[in-house]
RNA sequence: GCCUGGGUGGUGGAAUGGUAUACACGAUCGACUUAAAAUCGAUUGUCGCAAGGCAUGCGGGUUCGACUCCCGCCCCAGGCACCA
């Protein structure tokens, strides 16, 4: 068998294309277009390994398969090139990060070109350019402009090892999710974008997405909404709002509990208990997120305050108590005890000897948390939960004390970081220490260079002299700039828009390209930011619609999403720590880059996350071998039955890409050029689609067949073939005996049951299993099946 | 604890309710070769010489027919986790 030079045949054609700039677009000259975009990547020095290609194939794939289906694609890469790993690493190395970066970028670069895949390379991006951070900061000064930019001073996660602030999206378990170490809680004055604000639209924006159901059930939770209300407690100094979902078992309450970081904790408490309240709530700082949240098996920690509020219906004196299991960032931060249906509460009560008071009916175990009828409620007896809640809730509301209300589990986004490589977040400081909005004309705020960048607690920025007196030249004596920077996720959160209009100096991104391109028709990237950047993205695209900055109908950045799933070695992640990277560059060189590629796509369902296997690569080698040889028996005779096995091929493929099931679209193939490949001659025409067919997962030896074949233009510049419109085969069906499969035989369509039986009760093959059996029932489905049952 | 997915050969995995195990990998045997690799051919769920049984995590159910649908368990992976 004729083997074939991978290495020749890539070296032709990454030429050829690159000559031609096949895979270049003018954004702004296309009407046809499809925006396929690769979640862009941290330019690691670890470089990439064979699950790392897994993605970038798929987005080839379809790339390339869209570009045949007569689109114009835009397939552009960059790089998210701020951010901790290049820090850390350049610590590490004693260099600087923009030298890391410098060094780390165009070896990655290579490594993607050795991919094959069809990337437009002029339309590269780093975010840690003054050319495009310069627009991350323009975007934090709109945010700030619509005040949906705000420092706050609260109680923040905190990372002792990164030695900086992190979103609550940011801590995994109660851990760093860079770095693992558990995070601990820390007031600082920091930097917010009010996601919050966005929290209705970004959840109710989920329904009109194609994206993977258990990825918008992700977003869904983390933006948690809870339906109920909220009520108000006069107590002597203060009135105490809370919120509950359970509002019907309002009478139930014997207690309100409070955050130890409630703001009206001191003034509610009084003499007598100060000492032992100042006493619980310093005890609960210094314990950590992680650490309040395991004691929820055990009993419930918490001091009576001495204070008092009244009851809103009853009028009955509610004490008030203080307890940690209360969180502070979540509805008011303070709550109404029911012990007798909220097992948490109860847990609580039976720790301090709090009265337990049903009122909901039930049975006799405690807490019941299920609805039922109401007692002990006053006029509300009677009623059924749902009704009660909502009755109690008007007239709350009538009242002025209450009301329903909505209430969500998201936070804002905090986005101040302690560390060196990120954008200055744009904010200078009057000598009053009012913050205000960097002039546009000062964008971009560079970063100081004469810096020790070693983490420290505070921004090492705060450490530089040249960044202190650039503030007073341009502000005057005593104003300052903010030392933070910005969470790198804020750069990540527009980077699709700049790739249309990569080079603009006037501003961020086109408005009228956005009209066009957006969204983005195939977003591919793993599962790991189906909450962080997936969301955030979503924010601040949902942000620049809101205020206008792009006019478009759609608010969503990505309609379609694809997740791709983890390869790892033995069960472990790989990552060069590990020591267990398998390196994709001896399996380019010695099978080539189409084999790999071809491997990639066939190891399984491309959602699913899979251990490498070294040795199945075999397999799609000898594949792309017998392909290969078929040019050596290509033939003008037209060949009915090959013309009809790749009619069925294609409706099979058409069918899998689909539902991205592009394992089952290469079995298929080989199906067929295994069939193709016991045949004397082969079609040219059949060939010549096939080969079509082929080129979004193999375009260097499809291109090179294509060629073969006679064709002087690239593959990539024809179409996706169409069938050859042979009749969808001869009508069969299937005969069965006793559930037992026998044959299948060719008939015609319309056969009555009746002719069939007599025909069967004729042919060998049946009668003999049929012997003198008695028929006891059949079951006929026209051109299907039929079925004979002659037992039971 | 709650919410998602999953559980099919030695391995990765196929199967609109209709021949379970496609397509590959690996393994075994054979051909070619001085030999090896490569390549080609055969076999490959399991028990059995065979006929034929038995097998899709376990136990039930619906159906002429269930990997597929329903109910109850077990196990694995991911997410959330005192969210009032």
């Amino acid at each position: 068998m004729q083997s074939y030079d991978h290495k020749e045949i890539e070296k032709k054609w990454r030429k050829v294309w690159e000559e031609q700039k096949l895979d270049e677009v003018d954004p702004a000259k296309v009407e046809n277009g499809f925006y396929c975009l690769d979640m862009f990547p941290y330019p690691s020095g670890e470089g990439l390994h064979v699950g790392h290609w897994r993605g970038y194939v798929l987005s080839d794939y379809f790339a390339r398969y869209y570009r045949l289906q007569g689109k114009t694609v835009l397939h552009p890469m960059g790089f998210d090139a701020f951010g901790l790993p290049a820090e850390n690493a350049a610590i590490k190395n004693k260099s600087h990060p923009k030298e890391y970066n410098a060094k780390t970028i165009p070896v990655f670069i290579n490594q993607l070109k050795a991919i094959g895949a069809m990337y437009d390379w002029t339309k590269t991006i780093d975010t840690s350019d003054p050319g495009y951070y310069k627009w991350t900061q323009w975007l934090f000064l709109q945010f700030f402009k619509h005040g949906l930019a705000e420092k706050r001073n609260s109680w923040v996660n905190w990372c002792p090892k990164d030695q900086t602030v992190l979103a609550n999206e940011q801590v995994v378990n109660g851990c760093c999710e860079r770095c693992g170490m558990k995070v601990t809680k820390k007031q600082l004055s920091q930097w917010y974008l009010k996601i919050t604000d966005f929290a209705e639209e970004l959840l109710d924006g989920l329904e009109t997405l194609e994206w993977p159901e258990n990825v918008k059930l992700l977003q869904k939770n983390w933006i948690g909404r809870s339906d109920g209300a909220y009520v108000v407690f006069h107590a002597d100094k203060v009135s105490l709002k809370v919120f509950t979902t359970r509002v019907d078992t309002l009478f139930g309450v014997t207690s309100l509990v409070l955050a130890p970081e409630h703001p009206d904790v001191e003034n509610v408490t009084t003499k007598e208990f100060q000492n032992s309240v100042l006493q619980y709530v310093e005890q609960s700082k210094e314990r950590t997120e992680l650490d309040r949240q395991k004691n929820t098996d055990q009993t419930k920690t918490g001091v009576f305050t001495g204070g008092y509020a009244l009851h809103p219906l009853t009028h009955k004196q509610i004490p008030i108590w203080v307890a940690d299991y209360v969180l502070p960032n979540y509805g008011t931060g303070a709550l109404m005890l029911v012990p007798a249906h909220d097992e948490r509460d109860y847990e609580f009560a039976k720790g301090h000897q709090i009265p337990t008071l049903p009122v909901v009916e039930s049975a006799d175990d405690l807490p019941y948390e299920g609805d039922g009828k109401l007692v002990n409620s006053g006029i509300y007896d009677g009623l059924e939960s749902i009704e009660a809640a909502n009755k109690i809730a008007k007239d709350l509301e009538a009242r002025g004390i209450g009301g329903p209300t909505v209430n969500y589990r998201l936070r804002d986004w905090l986005v101040s970081r302690q560390r060196y490589w990120g954008a200055p977040i744009p904010i200078v400081y009057d000598p009053e220490g009012t913050p205000h909005a960097v002039k546009d004309e000062h964008l971009p705020i560079l970063l100081p260079t004469d810096v020790d960048f070693q983490p420290g607690g505070e921004s090492p920025i705060s450490r530089s002299k040249e960044f202190r007196a650039r503030a007073e030249q341009l502000y005057g004596k005593g104003w300052h700039f903010e030392t933070d920077t910005l969470d790198t996720f804020v750069d990540s959160s527009w980077y699709y828009l700049r790739f249309l209009s990569p080079d603009d100096q006037s501003r961020p991104f086109d408005p009228k390209l956005i009209a066009k391109w957006l969204p983005v028709d195939l977003y591919i990237g793993g599962i790991e930011h189906a909450i962080l950047h997936l969301l955030y993205a979503r924010f601040v695209y949902r942000f620049l619609v809101r205020h206008e900055y792009i006019k478009i109908d759609n608010p969503e950045p990505f309609q379609k999403l694809f997740n791709i799933g983890m390869v790892g070695l033995n069960g472990a992640k790989m990552s060069k720590s590990k020591g267990n990277i398998v390196s994709p560059d001896p399996l380019v060189e010695h099978y080539g880059t189409d084999a790999l590629r071809g491997y990639e796509l066939f190891l399984g369902p491309m959602e699913n996350s899979l251990d490498w296997n070294p040795r199945g690569i075999n397999g799609v080698h000898r594949f792309l071998i017998k392909l290969y040889s078929l040019t050596s028996k290509v033939s003008n005779d037209s060949n009915d039955d090959q013309e009809s096995l790749f009619d069925q091929y294609l409706t099979k493929i058409n069918a899998m890409m689909k539902d991205f099931r592009l394992n089952t679209v290469l079995s298929e193939a080989m199906i067929f050029v295994n069939s193709l490949n016991s045949s004397k001659a082969v079609n040219k025409t059949v060939l010549e689609r096939l080969v079509v067919t082929l080129s979004p997962a193999f375009p260097f030896i499809s291109e090179e067949l294509w060629a073969d074949l006679g064709h002087k233009e690239s593959v990539f510049l024809t179409h996706w073939p169409k069938s050859f419109g042979t009749a969808n085969s001869v009508p069969k069906v299937k005969i069965l005996i006793d559930q037992k499969f026998i044959d299948e035989i060719d008939i015609d369509e319309n056969m009555t049951e009746e002719k069939l039986l007599k025909l069967i009760k004729d042919m060998p093959q049946f009668s003999q299993k049929l012997g003198g059996q008695e028929i006891k029932r059949t079951i006929y489905k026209k051109g299907e099946l039929l079925n004979i049952i002659t037992r039971g």
